[in-house]
DNA sequence: ACGGGTTATACA
DNA sequence: TTGTATAAC
């Protein structure tokens, strides 16, 4: 459900950027012989000759269309050259399309604040540019002015649509504009030369709308196309949508829009106008209320939000109708194959971007052909994300199986032999969400605990990886290469490198990588002997829910033998109490009774520290932790442990989040908001702190530092993003400049 | 029971 | 918070 924002004092330049049949340019690019030639991109040539997902313009004007069978393009348009999305594992791999979308990104990215829309889209926030060039060359007093900006279309500027290149001269120029006109106008130079860049370096074109809110630009960017551009004046608003029928709005497509036209009787933006903010919130809520009546009328306060990178990452395949799965071992072959790309993908982002997922979701679709009324939908399900593609399948497949049984149901035992009885599943995905950055500068950090823990890495990976930390050299407390010894910058990798495209892989920075490797001898045994695949329905249910939270829970402070296990050990009890007063549940209460009447010794400071690490190892072993849990005096430490594990789940976003200037990045502000504010060095136990390795200690100094820094909004303070306030918003994004270097 | 595979967001 | 629904390309 769409949402209203307020909308900001001052004009906005806003732009919508938009590839033009991206992937078709991007085979094109591939394959230059395509190039002029009509062209479309299909995948699973098999069947009727496959899905057709993008469209040259070449072929368009024969009259193919997306969601088009190969062969129906075929016969529109004999000439069509078809080419297949590439296949990995049995899959369409879309990851050409996600590259070049990267290389787009980094060159648009350069001027003013920019979001990733999607694969192809952008949205730039030009204010900041647009006023500089105002200020320094306005358009009026230059000569010569860029070809490309002459070719823009102005709404309004021209009634019969001819878009003369004297008249758009004239009014990009007009020095008795409107100042609204003259910083769109500088939008309008600003984009062109974007847009020229990313030809030059990419041999993409793209077409561009540039207006005072997201939703115009959007709007404008799909009126011209393609490799051209449209400026949506704020005079030309009102007739612009007057006629516009509503389901050409961006969020009134689908069900929404449907209901304007058939319960409002509501068929152009223009109608919308009789309606009252009352009616419309009488009918769809306050907020789709709200907003429905801004967009009447051309309002939408939605910033850009400044991020350059994917919030998730997700693998998915269907098996439409007669190739639904139908047994176990089909299930998971796919399931396998699924995660073995996601995982892929999210070693891509640690290595390249220094970010971490924390959340892993299975989603299914499936059908019961047989009994059942009620066409339940199979649930999603997700846990903590432990990396490796080992570990991921394992969770999957637990989640998978948690998710069978609760669409199961107790209408009885559906599996025949291995074989599933009236019923089938059609769609499988996994994904990867909370992604969070993992700040740079705690390599000692991170290499302590993979110093320590044999299970997280294979002796051949830590050899691999970390060449100088031999397992036989724990310690982790020699100094790093490529960092310094003394006050190493805190600093989050930034989003300045998008993935995947262009891997700057720094050589001097393969240290300060988290080893997130597989563990070798991971395998899931199930909690008190219990078989997953016999056990009763109830109990199995628990079993997958209690591991899957305890999964991310172990982490590394279940390794035994070692000072930092020592060390933090000595601490559990604290953990616990920590705990109990934040009323967390635990999964393994009622069942483990005994940990929970542990005398605890209150000590507020060294869950904080300990949960802080929790989230850089999240390499863990079912095995292991199972096995420790027979020991007595090794099951109490790793119990409790589990407890911060869980208790960490609950405050996901617990990495600190400020950079050096104790300012936050802009793709962190709101988790900023919440959570980072919660590390205060006072806080932790100075008992705790001394025994850590001197470089430990130095960079959780350096860490928890922007702490102390004033005048930052306090947790609970209030800050939603529609009641942000202008001025901090501005000021924080001008403070880090640095952010967006040219 | 086929436009497929991904992403994002709001809401309960 | 997790899980669901809707929407978009």
């Amino acid at each position: 459900m769409p949402v209203a924002r307020p909308e900001s004092s001052g004009a906005r330049v806003i732009a919508h950027v938009d590839m033009d049949c991206f992937y078709v340019q991007v085979e094109q690019r591939k394959q230059p012989h395509l190039r002029g030639q009509p062209t479309a991109v299909v995948q699973y040539n098999s069947w009727k000759g496959g899905g057709l997902i993008a469209v040259g313009y070449e072929a368009r004007k024969d009259g193919v269309k997306r969601s088009m069978r190969g062969d129906e393009a075929k016969k529109a348009c004999p000439q069509i050259q078809l080419v297949q999305v590439p296949v990995a594992r049995g899959k369409a791999d879309l990851s050409t399309y996600r590259n070049a979308g990267s290389e787009v990104v980094s060159i648009l990215a350069r001027k003013g604040r920019c979001e990733r829309a999607s694969i192809d889209e952008v949205y730039l926030d030009l204010t900041d540019a647009a006023e500089a060039m105002l200020a320094e060359a306005p358009p009026e007093s230059s000569e010569r002015i860029d070809e490309e900006a002459l070719k823009s279309h102005v709404l309004g500027l021209n009634e019969d649509g001819s878009n003369l290149k004297e008249t758009v001269r004239e009014w990009l120029q007009r020095s008795e504009a409107d100042h609204r006109d003259k910083l769109l106008a500088c939008g309008a130079f600003i984009v062109a030369d974007l847009r020229m860049q990313v030809l030059k370096e990419t041999e993409f074109t793209c077409s561009a709308g540039i207006a005072h809110n997201k939703m115009l630009a959007k709007l404008a960017s799909g009126m011209n196309k393609p490799a051209q551009q449209t400026v949506v004046p704020f005079a030309s608003v009102e007739g612009l949508l007057e006629h516009l029928p509503v389901k050409k709005m961006k969020q009134l497509g689908g069900k929404l829009g449907s209901s304007l036209q058939i319960d409002l009787g509501v068929n152009t933006v223009g109608e919308l106008l009789q309606f009252s903010e009352d009616k419309l919130q009488e009918r769809y809520g306050v907020n789709t209320g709200t907003w429905l009546w801004n967009i009447a009328r051309g309002i939408s306060g939605e910033e850009v939000e400044g991020r350059l990178l994917p919030k998730s990452h997700g693998s998915g395949k269907t098996f439409p109708g007669p190739q639904a799965l139908k047994t176990i071992a089909s299930v998971e072959h796919w399931l396998n194959e699924l995660c073995e790309e996601l995982s892929e993908r999210l070693q891509s982002d640690l290595d390249v971007n220094k970010r971490i997922a924390h959340t892993l979701t299975l989603h299914a679709t499936a059908f019961k052909s047989s009994d059942s009324e009620s066409h339940r939908n199979f649930p999603s399900k997700s846990c903590p994300l432990r990396y490796g593609p080992t570990k991921i399948k394992e969770d999957t497949l637990n989640l998978f199986q948690a998710g069978l049984r609760e669409y199961i149901g107790s209408s009885g035992i559906c599996t025949h032999g291995s074989r599933y009885r009236g019923w089938g599943i059609t769609s499988l995905s996994v994904s990867a969400s909370k992604i969070v950055a993992v700040p740079s500068g705690t390599c000692s950090i991170m290499r302590y605990f993979h110093g320590q823990d044999q299970s997280c890495c294979s002796s051949e990976q830590v050899k691999d990886r970390f060449p100088e930390a031999a397992p036989s050299s724990p310690s982790g407390t020699e100094s790093y290469s490529g960092s310094h010894p003394t006050e190493p910058p805190i600093k989050f990798h930034e989003e300045a490198r998008i993935g995947g495209a262009m891997p700057i892989v720094d050589e001097n920075e393969i240290n300060t990588e988290v080893c997130m490797r597989e563990d070798t001898c991971a395998a899931l045994q199930p909690v008190d002997g219990q078989d997953p695949s016999c056990s009763s329905q109830g109990a199995h249910h628990e079993f997958i829910q209690e591991t899957s939270a305890l999964s991310s829970s172990v982490r590394a402070v279940v390794l035994p033998g070692t000072q930092c296990c020592t060390e933090l050990n000595q601490n559990e009890l604290h953990m616990e109490s920590q705990a109990e007063e934040t009323g967390t549940k635990y999964l393994w209460r009622g069942t483990r009774p005994r940990e929970q009447k542990r005398k605890l010794v209150k000590d507020k400071g060294s869950s904080s520290i300990l949960r802080l690490f929790q989230n850089f190892n999240n390499s863990s072993s079912q095995k292991r932790e199972h096995a420790t849990i027979t020991d007595e005096t090794q099951a109490s430490s790793s119990l409790n442990f589990q407890s911060m594990g869980t208790f960490s789940e609950l405050n996901e976003a617990e990495v600190p989040k400020e950079n050096l200037l104790g300012m936050p990045t802009l793709g962190q502000q709101d988790e900023l908001r919440r959570d980072a504010w919660d590390y205060k060095i006072d806080e932790i136990d100075p008992t705790v702190f001394n025994e850590l390795p001197p470089q430990i200690q130095q960079e959780l100094r350096a860490w928890l530092r922007p702490q102390k820094r004033a005048n930052l909004p306090k947790r609970g303070a209030k800050l939603y993003l529609n009641e942000t306030s202008e001025e901090l918003q501005l000021a924080q994004t001008r403070s880090l400049g640095l952010r967006f270097p040219d």
